[in-house]
DNA sequence: ACCGTGGAGGGT
DNA sequence: CCCTCCACGGTC
């Protein structure tokens, strides 16, 4: 068997003895062991002593090259072609990862050019033994039950809530979800809150008898989905051990069957999965940056393939991803028409191109245009105003005062910045004060503000509008929600609370756009779009940047898909992700040379760089995607060469990197 | 990390 | 001709 097979999944639920179904009685355990070795990526057979219960999925210790060992059991079969095994301990028969979670991390490690051990770490949580041990979940909370769970009505045909998904054409999606059928979509979400709706999805696919996972970027959103959707249970990283592993084995025994969860859980071992939810995708957060660095999109995308499950891609903004799977007929669109746009988007005015901004007194003192500062007096009369800042802190970037070149500290290299209001200037990143500092460029000993953070902003609007409460929300100090009386409310993008704000402004626009990252624009859109999605309909958002650019352009006319679909032009036509696959290898030059010797790539792949990178130096691999299988196969076999042979130095493998830099 | 294998080299 | 040591590759 090579790497990339593993047993083909046998049925469950057919009622026959769990001996047959799951080969428990048979003699010998194929195990997935973590041995950390590329080269070791496959499963090793081992003897199950005498009357040992170990279920596929169980947790074992096995000898490996003469140490004890973590591992799974994968299979059970009947012989081995290995002529002498060694006994497996069962660390414990709790099955904690089922047949169709190890193919999709199999599947997962292939299109990572992964180990299937490092997805298997993701995948299954820290086994808690008190937890595993206690009266089981199972028992005290009895099996979903669609009748019993709230809005399983909605499942009659025709029955769904009036604001479900009709703005979108989606009552056929929800239809066909209820009637057991597996949709995909892509959903460009309107203003306002995306919650119930998602609720209305999950318990389409609930009514149907199976289960529903949920993904969004944050524990913030999984609060909000809970209280949508008050009867899922909620595994987000943070926790803790023990709470954590209760609810993975409440899902993992099928007494949890709907579940919403931050990127870890796009492997949660739902019972017969019928629908992935993926919420605004876009958000690096659902980017994992443990190896093989996989995205919860491109996870839920290969459960939908794999367990044949349906997919709702959802956001306020739509990713080049998104856009592909439209443009390929994979998925389907779910968006609201223009007449639906006009009745509930915001009114969204793009404020200060270069040459209005030079002309405006009060933006160049005070960084406010003066149409910003208008609206927002008028818009306090009647409720909260958000300020969105892109930069955290205070003065998060110090300028020279002359020639305007950003400030570097002395001793590190490091942003110069004022932590708070009268601090001394200090390195961002050292923490030095910045005693002496003169510019690299022109000698002069002046600092001016560069970047403005969303504190000193709070100061300055605090100044300019005297009586009206300030709210910040931003770093660590992140505010969930403001009442619908007139405060401004300012926050960096991800940390605004929820409000029904008078009017939105999205300073600053340029220190989004300007990133030097492929996804610069795209992102842009997508924090603006979060943001504007927060106002009233109807209201007025004020971006503080040129009308001209085409994301400004989108976020005016409230059409992210058609950005989406631009964004997607563009990057076929400069051949990146996702229009081809894109690997990113990562090292020191001695060691990328040696990987590259050992590389058999597909015909069509292209190698650029080297070019510089964090550490050492990064080779870009291209291929077109129909070679993509290939390309992964080709990077873990290189890689396995390399850790067979014990060559020194490391090398980071990213295929499709979340940033493009 | 450990262990088994096999080739080289030097001793019987 | 055999024994030992070390390097290398596989690891069930």
């Amino acid at each position: 068997m090579t790497a990339g097979e593993l047993p083909v999944a046998r049925v469950t639920g057919t009622g026959l003895p769990a001996a047959r179904v799951t080969g428990t009685g048979l003699p010998v355990a194929r195990v997935a062991v973590d041995t950390g070795l590329a080269h070791l990526d496959r499963p090793f057979d081992y003897a199950v002593p005498d009357g040992v219960d170990a279920p596929p999925g169980c947790r074992v210790r096995v000898r490996f090259a003469g140490r004890l060992t973590d591992g799974y059991v994968l299979e059970r079969v009947a012989t081995s072609e290995h002529p002498r095994l060694s006994p497996l301990k069962v660390v414990s028969p709790e099955v904690v990862l089922t047949v169709e979670v190890a193919r999709l991390a199999r599947s997962v490690a292939d299109r990572y050019a992964g180990s299937l051990a490092d997805v298997l770490r993701l995948a299954v949580p820290p086994r808690h033994a008190r937890t595993e041990a206690a009266p089981s979940a199972a028992a005290a909370t009895p099996p979903a039950d669609a009748a019993a769970a709230p809005g399983a009505d909605a499942a009659e045909p025709g029955a769904f809530p009036p604001d479900a998904l009709d703005a979108y054409g989606g009552r056929g999606y929800l239809e066909s979800l209820a009637a057991g059928r597996s949709p995909r979509a892509v959903w460009a979400a309107l203003p306002g809150s995306p919650w119930s709706a998602i609720a209305v999805a999950a318990r389409a696919c609930v009514a149907s008898g199976r289960g529903v996972l949920v993904l969004v970027p944050d524990a913030r959103d999984v609060a909000r989905v809970l209280s949508a959707l008050p009867e899922a249970t909620a595994l987000q990283a943070d926790l803790g051990p023990a709470a954590r592993y209760r609810r993975f084995l409440a899902v993992s025994r099928g007494a949890a069957r709907l579940v919403v969860g931050t990127r870890a859980a796009a492997f949660a071992p739902v019972r017969d999965l019928g629908l992935v939810v993926v919420w605004d995708d876009g958000d690096d957060l659902h980017a994992e940056p443990r190896a093989p660095y996989p995205h919860a999109r491109e996870v839920a995308l290969l459960r939908s393939l794999g367990e044949g499950c349906a997919l709702l891609l959802g956001g306020h903004a739509v990713t080049a991803e998104g856009a592909s799977l439209l443009a390929s007929g994979w998925a389907h669109p779910l968006v609201a028409d223009r007449g639906a746009v006009r009745a509930v988007a915001p009114r969204v005015v793009a404020t200060g191109s270069d040459a209005e901004l030079a002309r405006d007194e009060a933006a160049r003192f005070a960084r406010l245009p003066t149409l910003v500062w208008r609206t927002a007096r008028e818009a306090l009369r009647s409720g909260p105003v958000l300020v969105q800042v892109p930069r955290r802190g205070y003065v998060p970037g110090l300028a020279c005062a002359r020639c305007r070149t950003a400030a570097r500290c002395g001793h590190c290299g490091g942003p110069l910045a004022l932590p708070a209001a009268g601090a001394v200037p200090a390195c961002g990143w050292c923490g030095r004060p910045a005693a002496g500092w003169h510019c690299g460029e022109c000698r002069s000993d002046r600092l001016r503000a560069g970047a403005v953070g969303e504190r000193r902003t709070a100061e300055e609007l605090g100044r300019a509008f005297p009586g009206v409460p300030v709210v910040t929300s931003g770093g660590d100090a992140v505010v969930d929600e403001v009442p619908a009386t007139p405060a401004l409310v300012v926050a960096t993008p991800g940390a605004e609370p929820i409000g029904a704000y008078a009017a939105v402004v999205l300073l600053d626009a340029w220190t989004l756009l300007g990133r030097p990252d492929l996804r610069a624009a795209e992102e842009a859109l997508r924090r603006w779009a979060n943001a504007a999605a927060l106002a009233r309909p109807q209201a007025p958002v004020l971006v503080v940047a040129d009308a001209g650019l085409a994301a400004v352009q989108a976020l005016v006319r409230w059409d992210p898909l058609g950005h989406a679909e631009r964004e997607l032009a563009e990057r076929t036509a400069l051949g990146f992700p996702p229009a081809v696959r894109l690997a990113a290898v990562d090292g020191e030059p001695a060691a990328l040379q040696a990987l590259l010797g050992h590389l058999t790539l597909p015909p069509a792949a292209e190698v650029l760089g080297p070019v510089p990178a964090p550490v050492g130096e990064r080779l870009l691999i291209r291929t077109p995607r129909s070679e993509g299988a290939a390309l992964a196969a080709a990077l873990h076999a290189a890689a396995g060469i390399r850790s067979a042979r014990k060559e020194p130095g490391a090398i980071r493998i990213q295929v499709d990197p979340a940033v493009l830099g």
